[in-house]
DNA sequence: AAAAAAT
């Protein structure tokens, strides 16, 4: 390990990281720092979690010097308020001990105080592409003074969502200038298309390339979820033991509005985060979350990038995300800074293909699902996390595999929720049937279940939260057979 | 096709 002193960090920033007990470098620092701070332009990847923030972040402050001018000097552009905020905190905690001032500049939000402080002179700004543009418009933010550009979460910011806009924030800054580009996924056009914007970059991966962009401390779980009550074995996950915080995201949303409702209703401890919230609502679910204050989190793809928040054990796909990049930054939200997490993926019957495209792109090695297997009750309040897991997906048990699968049995299913016996393949319709784990435990075990069959000696038995069943629609479906990819 | 991002 490298302390930060030895990259050549400045001391009052070595204390600033010292003060909130950060010492050593993590790689991707180690790799960029000593890079940035002379001013060689940066694409910089490395993955979830591994401290990509200060890589860029640190070098922009010391670059600055300890006594800017007042004015703009440094832009780092990021794809979502929440984003921006975490940014600007980040960036406000290590410019703590010298004059330089941070402004975030984002959308939903009274333009009055973020103007104010552009006109005190804050020299570093954090923001977001439509509010920045226009600020610019509006000539209340120049930007021709700034000289350290920063695109976090790159790929994003160049996608065709935001693409023209980043075009344009180009043209306003300063054309001699030090740009870093930063993200876990850089796809080769786009960094192809990034070089357009740059100067003879760098492409730092602090990864080594066999091991691929999945993080080895993520362990990844995959179940179909057609014939399955997804709140229902949602609301067991959360039950489960040795669970952090959650974060749960949703592919709309009304989907996470619906969700982040129906867990509040059976007694979770839910925010929920998505575009059709005000801003004040979206901030006030974040730092509840971040406080401890709730500890389920029910999002959009918002929240799939960058969105730091400590001790989230449990990711949970309620749908399968479009892309292997969103599947891999919504991961991203456990897993962080070294620790262990767990990202659990619904795969619903129309969805099967982009498992498939997902499986491929992260190397997972996993065969198409064809088949199903029942498995306990008491799966999710049976994880453990294991220690620095690592490896490619085992291939599902085939004693318990289910190859006739028999109709479901759609009686009262729910009634008597996770205290059903299991381990039947006749009475797997609404259980979790998992398709994929990765990470080497086997974490369904379908012989030895009896274990963990605590008969009500179970402190997650259910009570923990008021039981009220609503029925979602039908979705009888006969599972088994393999799909049409 | 959804979500994000200005009002």
């Amino acid at each position: 390990m490298t302390t930060f002193a030895e990259l050549g960090v400045d001391q009052d920033i070595v204390d600033v990281l010292a003060s909130k007990g950060i010492v050593d470098a993590f790689p991707i620092q180690e790799q960029t720092i000593p890079l940035g701070l002379p001013g060689q332009d940066i694409i910089g990847q490395a993955k979830t979690g591994t401290g990509k923030t200060f890589g860029f972040g640190i070098p922009v402050v010391q670059r600055l010097g300890p006594n800017p001018e007042p004015g703009v000097k440094a832009l780092i552009v990021v794809p979502t308020r929440e984003l921006a905020v975490q940014v600007y905190e980040d960036m406000d905690m290590l410019t703590s001990g010298r004059s330089t001032s941070v402004v975030a500049i984002y959308g939903g939000k009274a333009y009055e105080g973020q103007i104010d402080q552009l006109k005190a002179g804050a020299q570093i700004v954090v923001g977001t592409p439509g509010r920045l543009i226009d600020l610019n418009n509006q000539r209340l933010l120049d930007l021709s003074s700034a000289v350290e550009v920063v695109l976090d979460e790159a790929d994003k910011m160049l996608d065709l969502g935001f693409l023209a806009d980043i075009e344009k924030i180009f043209t306003k800054v300063a054309p001699v200038r030090h740009t870093q580009l930063f993200s876990a996924t850089m796809p080769g056009p786009i960094v192809a298309l990034a070089r357009r914007f740059m100067s003879n970059p760098i492409h730092i991966r602090a990864t080594d390339p066999d091991e691929g962009l999945t993080q080895a401390n993520i362990q990844h779980l995959v179940y179909r979820a057609h014939s399955l009550d997804k709140d229902e074995v949602i609301a067991r996950i959360l039950q489960a033991d040795e669970r952090g915080k959650t974060v749960i995201f949703t592919r709309t949303k009304r989907a996470a509005q619906r969700l982040s409702d129906e867990l509040g209703d059976r007694g979770f401890n839910t925010a929920s985060v998505h575009g059709d919230m005000s801003q004040e609502a979206r901030e006030r679910s974040m730092a509840a979350f971040k406080a401890g204050k709730k500890d389920v989190l029910i999002a959009t793809d918002v929240a799939a990038r960058g969105i730091d928040v400590d001790d989230v054990t449990h990711v949970i796909n309620h749908t399968i995300p479009d892309d292997e990049k969103t599947y891999l930054h919504r991961a991203g939200r456990t897993g962080r800074a070294g620790k262990t997490g767990i990202a659990v993926t619904f795969v619903d019957w129309d969805d099967l293909h982009k498992w498939a495209l997902i499986n491929r792109a992260l190397d997972f090695g996993q065969p198409e699902p064809t088949e199903t297997y029942s498995s306990s009750p008491h799966l999710f309040t049976d994880l453990n996390i294991p220690e620095g897991t690592k490896g490619r997906l085992t291939t599902a048990p085939r004693a318990q595999a289910a190859e006739t699968s028999k109709p479901r049995s759609d009686s009262g299913s729910a009634e008597n929720g996770g205290r059903r016996r299991r381990s039947r393949p006749e009475q797997s319709a609404r259980e979790p049937q998992p398709i994929a784990e990765h990470g080497g435990a086997t974490v369904a075990a379908p012989e030895g279940a009896g274990t963990h069959d605590g008969g009500g000696s179970e402190h997650h038995d259910g009570n923990a939260a008021p039981r009220r069943r609503r029925r979602r629609r039908g979705g009888a479906r006969t599972g088994g057979g393999a799909p049409a990819a």
